[in-house]
DNA sequence: CCAATATCTTGACACTTGTCAAGAACGAAT
DNA sequence: ATTCGTTCTTGACAAGTGTCAAGATATTGG
């Protein structure tokens, strides 16, 4: 009996506490969200702690009482990040019927996140630059990098599928090649370089009927 | 005659100023140069002036006399890393025979550079990362960029060339394609993965054939 | 050789940074 | 209502930052 009582209160301890980290990580999420508006306008480089708290609702002082670190802040929004990122065109890919379909799907969204998440991707391009500096980053962007990879070759399976053919590259270097334009019409978009956009809309409608 | 005099006088004055500017950029590339040591180390975010000083065999009283601003100082270090770099694979291009000859040029060059000269590379991809969020950088990024993708092209025309025939992709989509997959290798070949250099080179044999 | 100019050193400045600790405000359980 | 543990605020600290200016040293021109 003693047995079971102590084994009653032990699992409402247990859910009290999975209750406490749940709400506990719900915060950090929310502090991670706020910084994650800073660092997309500043940059790791330029970011201070107390920047972020300004910008946002919080004071200083809580971002380290829910991280150990800066760096640990850092890796949490980068996490963060990578969930939102990495599902942007599944239902593009689970809906459309034809090549056409599936090429104006992926493409719409590709300008829209250029246009509107342009601060959000520079980031990730700059976290991926610290990676190669600071080891901490490394393990979380790898983790990133192969979900984006992952991504862009369900989009180019797909499409492959729907012309009775297989992609003609490794998930590599498809990844590189998207990669490396979006990276690139990234900056140029940036830099006020309005053809940036269409270009790359272009460049990318070319190439897929050629690599799947 | 009193022209004469004074026209020879200024021509005189002007050779000396010349010398002397000359003299104060070869000092200014000096200075760049041992920046780019402690740069490539610890990278944009975690470089300070007095770093870099104490990194190098000058005080960091010089580098402001040299550089009115900090800035003033990396660009300078982009610059002349710049005409470094674009030129590391002519004399592959210029010499080479045949395919094959140049292909094994070209990757042994490039598992080089990866293997000896990834401080100097990341320190690249950081700089063009920072350049997406700092404007007085896009200028000079963005030529480089530019002078990268054009040595990409050249080895491509030259490599379509020896088969007869023509590159199958725009020069955008090449250089894309191919730095996309040097950034990814640079990241996994500092995390240790001993793999990561053979892969780019198996994938990047791969590749040439298709892509010229 | 001397004066003038260019080059460099040194130390100080105002400011920002990450970190921490003391305690206030809050919420929940007794 | 009181106590206790969580959550948050505030202010301080030491270390590091870019910048500058005064003066030392070296180089050049007369």
């Amino acid at each position: 009996m003693a047995r079971q009582v102590t084994g009653a209160a032990r699992r409402v301890a247990d859910a009290a506490e999975v209750l406490r980290d749940e709400k506990f990580n719900a915060r950090r999420v929310e502090l991670a969200e706020a910084a994650l508006e800073t660092l997309g306008e500043l940059g790791f480089a330029r970011t201070s702690l107390r920047e972020i708290a300004q910008n946002s609702a919080f004071t200083h002082g809580v971002f380290h009482y829910y991280f150990s670190d800066k760096l640990d802040l850092i890796c949490c929004c980068v996490r963060h990040y990578k969930a939102k990122c990495v599902t942007r065109y599944d239902d593009v890919v689970a809906t459309a019927t034809s090549r056409d379909e599936l090429t104006e799907g992926f493409l719409a969204k590709l300008a829209a996140t250029l246009q509107n998440e342009a601060r959000m991707h520079r980031l990730w391009y700059d976290l991926r630059s610290q990676a190669m500096f600071e080891a901490a980053f490394r393990k979380d962007v790898l983790e990133i990098d192969k979900s984006l990879e992952a991504m862009i070759w369900r989009i180019a399976s797909r499409y492959a599928e729907l012309g009775s053919k297989r992609p003609a590259s490794s998930p590599a270097a498809l990844y590189a090649l998207f990669d490396g334009l979006f990276q690139s019409a990234l900056l140029k978009h940036l830099a006020g370089d309005k053809t940036a956009i269409p270009e790359l809309l272009d460049e990318v409608r070319r190439l897929l009927p050629t690599v799947c």
